[in-house]
RNA sequence: GGAGAGAUGGGUGAGUGGCUUAAACCACAGGUUUGCUAAACCUGCGAAGGAAGUAAUUCCUUCCGAGGGUUCGAAUCCCUCUCUCUCCGCCA
């Protein structure tokens, strides 16, 4: 969500960076209509402040006895008025909010302009590409040759875009999951939390994924989605909240399944689990001052990054340009994990500044020196554990069909090497 | 799921139609006093928004869980909903 104090005095700037996230120029419609709104208002609080005097003096005259008729009269044309007003204040606010809860956020200075993925840039590297003196195989094909992972048992339960692993892969997901989530607690400073996966509304609306992207998502009844990312619950844990500044930075963590419909992903990347309706993920989280916002993006970068270098697999970050960037993020890293199978870099974490715009969103603020300042709020995968487990699966295979298990991960498996 | 009781500022909590401009206490901030700490005393202290002014500031409106309604006037009365607590039932 938008300060309307800063597009009503940075009307070019706004349509500016509207621009680079490729919205049209809007500045002046909403202008008009907040000056609108704001002309109602006056004049409807001028009349209310007329009828809360008039029905003072009322008061006092019934309770010396005397007739207040003509008072009551002249209230009641007052009344007939107030309600026109505020039914048109209503209908203006609606308006203005309307077009603000559907506006991207700004982007950062430091985002690089561009379309399309085709326009990112690459920040920086880690490690380097495996060699392999066999043919390095696709994670699906690893999985299915063990026996481990099963794509027809899944469509049978749910249907497309579903996997079911079994036995020693299964017991990986858990293994990789709780390794991330003992990283970012006992080093990395994070309170871990166990979250509902159902939301409503309001906390979607919150985090930015309402109103605009809801067929995106998955709904459970008439009142409940399933959250597509913890950033949802986790993020708005402080949703109408005034915290204090000792409070602050709060860095959270969770695992949780993730759902999405991905409406608009249909017949991308069908093969494999890498795109799927259901995903497990360790999500990070940070609420932060705004001054610190910038340092706490690479903070989390680096915290995401240290469960690779653990891993030892190589990847490569990768800075979103203007037009990649999802809708509530200011500025986003990509980190992209290295996949022998493939032969590609796959995205296995987003971290992102949002800046103030979920905060003004949420209501989300801190109290500083008596005033009340909506804090920046932060996001990132830490990391996306499907997405690791097929790295792991396609970094560490051998030739023999099996697949090493990662140092970091051997005391999750009794300290077996392979799986 | 059934029955009952609740929801008031950062916290506790008073307020059952106009005397509330939401009391009081606690917490917090500033000050006075005392040799320091402590204590005592004094002062200040919710949020959102609008109007005027260069500004400090002043005036006004709204908000007592949410949304409707009654009334000249609602924290207070009525309706709907949400959540919390207690008891019962069911259950991992």
């Amino acid at each position: 969500m938008h300060n309307i104090n800063y597009i009503r005095s940075n009307s070019i700037e706004f349509d500016n960076a509207m621009k680079l996230r490729g919205e049209s120029k809007i500045s002046s419609k909403i202008i008009e209509i907040d000056k609108e709104k704001r002309e109602t208002q006056t004049i409807l609080q001028n009349l209310l402040a007329e009828r809360n005097k008039i029905s003072k003096k009322i008061g006092e005259i019934k309770s010396k006895n005397l007739d207040a008729s003509a008072e009551m009269k002249n209230v009641d044309e007052i009344k007939t008025k107030i309600n026109t007003l505020k039914e048109l204040e209503q209908i203006k606010d609606n308006e203005l909010n309307s077009i603000l809860l559907r506006l991207p956020n700004i982007p950062h200075q430091s985002v690089p302009f561009g379309k399309d993925e085709n326009d990112n840039t690459l920040y920086k590297e880690w490690g380097s590409k495996p060699n392999f003196n066999f043919e390095p195989k696709m994670h699906y094909e690893i999985g299915e040759n063990m026996g481990l992972i099963n794509f027809d048992l899944a469509s049978k339960l749910s249907g497309s875009r579903f996997v079911v692993l079994k036995n020693q892969i299964s017991k990986l997901e858990r293994a990789i999951s709780n390794f991330m989530l003992d990283k970012h607690t006992e080093e990395n400073g994070y309170a871990e939390y166990s979250l509902p996966f159902l939301v409503k509304n309001e906390s979607l609306i919150g985090t930015g994924q309402l109103p605009k992207f809801g067929e995106d998502l998955f709904t459970a009844g008439d009142e409940h989605w399933l959250i597509p990312t913890a950033e949802v619950p986790l993020t708005n844990l402080v949703r109408n909240e005034i915290l204090n500044v000792n409070q602050l930075p709060i860095r959270s963590t969770s695992y949780t399944p993730c759902f999405r419909s991905e409406a608009g992903a249909a017949g991308k990347d069908t093969r494999g689990m890498l795109r799927q309706h259901q995903f497990t993920k360790v999500e990070l989280v940070s609420i932060v001052e705004p001054e610190q916002s910038d340092q706490e993006l690479e903070r989390m970068l680096t915290c995401a990054e240290s469960i690779l270098k653990d891993l030892n697999i190589h990847y490569r970050i990768m800075t979103l340009c203007s037009g990649d960037m999802g809708f509530s993020a200011s500025k986003t890293y990509d980190i992209e994990v290295w996949l022998p199978g493939e032969g590609k870099y796959r995205e296995i974490s987003s971290c992102s500044n949002c800046s103030d715009f979920q905060a003004r969103r949420m209501n989300t603020r801190y109290k500083s020196n008596d005033k009340n300042i909506f804090v920046h709020t932060l996001n990132g995968s830490g990391l996306a554990v499907g997405r690791t487990l097929i790295a792991i699966l396609e970094n560490y295979q051998m030739e023999d069909g099996n697949v090493k298990i990662p140092e970091v991960l051997q005391k999750y498996f009794n300290n077996k090497t392979l799986l």
